[in-house]
DNA sequence: CGAAAAATTGATCGACATCAATCTGTGTGG
DNA sequence: CCACACAGATTGATGTCGATCAATTTTTCG
């Protein structure tokens, strides 16, 4: 009973739509729905998409499944500062360095977008529709977020879930039942807190009926994405 | 004794420079360290530079003392996710959207250089090399940033005030004395923690011999910026 | 089926929040 | 100039939430 992958989804609700159509890497007479780009990857679930310190050659957008930014401590320990669901722009950072600056790994099997940065700026220099487009991506990147691990346990897990619901919500996926798509522990290094405590906080939340819960499968009940 | 705002910074250790001297905002003929631009601008601690959800004219750098900015979360507290130090760009966020995304105040004197978004949209679409410069620009603010507030609170309040040093001494501020330039409160909120354990884990850095305090006044020891 | 990983649940302990009192420095008006 | 008020900071006492330790249960997968 593995849950599938979030996704995938339309490119027209990717936040590189724009850039990408302004590169000419969709194909002509597309109709519809899904549409094929240049370069598509996938990834089973576990594997790196790139590691931190790594040349960067590309940027990428998620169509289907979730990867985790890590950020290893200085003893080791793995820390999720960020979760890329569909739709979402992976590898900004890098256009000014060439460097990535994490490790990223998917969490699920993954489909996702490849565009080179070699690409975009010999690009970008000549066509000025598509420097607009970088920086309003940029731009919208670059917006402080509020951080998921802040507040009491049942904030932390009421919030992770609800910015879950909100993201598929906005790329026109099911924001009311969806996965989860990571393990609690996954969820506890991100939200910086432990294993047993999202456990006990999805639970209590399952009994309050908030939510309906079966592994990483969610449904929510008196929680609203759009509240 | 209040404590003096940090800075000023010289234009060159900037994260705007680039972007400023290609918009010919700097006076001709400056002779080193501070030079004049186009548009300085000076708030009194506690008052504010830009509010949430304001049509946004322009992008500020900081070049005098500190500023927060401010999330005002469902029941009207605030919450600091952030603080800008000398040399910081505010408001990359606004550049698609021309509208601001949070409260920054000054939690300092501050001094800061303006820049209309107007006048770089004008001139990006005719200067390529400023057209790079802000895509640097915005893709350094886009990275991921570790959030401070993870961990015990001793190793909040230390890798506060770690990321401060280090903040000051890339530019070329002194970084192992210096102001912490905000109560108690306010770094409390900032690490989502509360004011009597900040005081408390300052005090018991002080006993170990980490740091020297008085006020907001603050020596590193045998914490180092570089490490 | 059997082994390993993930998740749940319970019991105990410690770190930090909370409540409360005091201290310190700063600015104000008599 | 000094008395006073007020905000910020420190310190102590107590309670609580979540970490930790431990035992099962459930799920996944070879």
């Amino acid at each position: 009973m593995s849950a599938r992958p979030a996704g995938p989804i339309a490119c027209r609700s990717c936040d590189l739509h724009e850039v990408c159509r302004l590169c000419g890497m969709i194909a002509i007479g597309e109709s519809g729905g899904l549409q094929r780009t240049g370069a598509l990857r996938t990834l089973r679930a576990g594997t790196r998409l790139f590691r931190a310190g790594e040349p960067a050659h590309s940027l990428f957008s998620v169509r289907q499944g979730m990867l985790k930014t890590v950020d290893v401590g200085s003893e080791g320990e793995e820390r999720i500062v960020a979760i890329s669901t569909p739709g979402d722009v992976i590898g900004t950072e890098a256009f000014g360095t060439r460097i990535y600056k994490h490790d990223v790994i998917a969490v699920q099997p993954v489909v996702c977008c490849e565009l080179p940065l070699s690409l975009l700026s010999d690009q970008y220099t000549r066509v000025r529709e598509l420097a607009s487009a970088l920086i309003n991506l940029l731009s919208r990147a670059s917006a402080p977020r509020t951080p998921l691990a802040r507040g009491s346990s049942r904030e932390r897990v009421a919030g992770f879930i609800l910015d879950l619901a909100r993201r598929f919500e906005k790329r026109g996926l099911d924001g009311r039942r969806f996965s989860l798509g990571m393990t609690r522990q996954e969820i506890a290094s991100l939200l910086d807190t432990r294993i047993e405590t999202v456990s006990r906080m999805i639970q209590s939340m399952r009994r309050d009926k908030q939510i309906e819960v079966e592994g990483q499968q969610v449904t929510l009940l008196s929680l609203s994405p759009s509240a």
